[in-house]
DNA sequence: TAGTAGATTTGCT
DNA sequence: GCAAATCTACTAA
């Protein structure tokens, strides 16, 4: 299994839900940060409202979206950063937006991006993920991933009791793109965005198993 | 816990 | 100029 193969070839929604479970790591002085991906959402292309990429808008700006499966898709918006990943072939502009993960390694360095803030603060939403990696421009932006510091694991991933979909947030609620059931999360894992408190699961949502990954 | 307002950058119109 | 795939802080119950 590469990148390419599994960045292609299958829906896009398939690919959000896979990605769950895995392990996203990015490099960064020779320290390696990262965690579980617990929350993706897909986007699908010129149909798609919600989706930079709606009724064929193409520029500089989302051109990662119409690169092939596998490259960065790197958006910045007011001081805060996205990081998708492209899916599909080179020109169907869909993508997969990485929104939140349960940090597994390099947590202190972590903490210290994220100006001292712990636990589930640390990276429960995409904006606050990349500055807890540290990433602080588009540098990687139209890269394919294995070219750039960011790596995920997809020979292996830690089994899942329950997956939850549920509609996009932060994209207009006023059509039926913003209704459709294309974001997917780890059901009562904290580090989803806007997990209640009242709904965490005993053990993060993991299947519980003797190997942890 | 739910709801609201303000911050502040990028790129398109 | 304006809107945007957000975050934080503050308020009320």
């Amino acid at each position: 299994m590469n990148y390419q193969n599994f960045f292609q070839n299958r829906p896009t929604t398939e690919i959000a839900q896979d990605l769950l479970g895995r392990v996203l790591t990015y490099q960064d002085n020779g320290k390696l940060l990262g965690g579980l991906i617990v929350e993706t959402e897909a986007y699908l292309g010129p149909k798609d409202y919600a989706a930079h990429s709606y009724n064929g808008r193409r520029s500089p700006a989302n051109e990662g979206l119409y690169c092939p499966g596998g490259y960065l898709y790197i958006y910045a918006q007011r001081q805060y950063f996205f990081f998708d990943i492209a899916t599909q072939e080179r020109d169907n502009p869909e993508g997969v937006l990485v929104r939140a993960i349960e940090p597994t390694l390099g947590i202190e360095t972590m903490i210290k991006n994220r100006a001292g803030k712990t636990g589930p603060l640390i990276t429960n939403g995409p904006a606050k993920m990349m500055q807890a990696f540290g990433v602080t421009s588009r540098k990687w932006d139209l890269h394919p991933i294995n070219q750039t510091p960011f790596s995920v694991d997809l020979t292996s991933k830690r089994p899942i009791k329950n997956v939850i979909a549920a509609p996009r947030i932060g994209v207009r609620q006023d059509d039926d793109w913003s209704k459709r059931l294309l974001r997917f999360y780890v059901a009562g894992n904290p580090y989803v965005s806007d997990m209640k408190k009242t709904k965490l699961d005993k053990n993060n949502g993991w299947e519980l198993t003797k190997n942890k990954i």
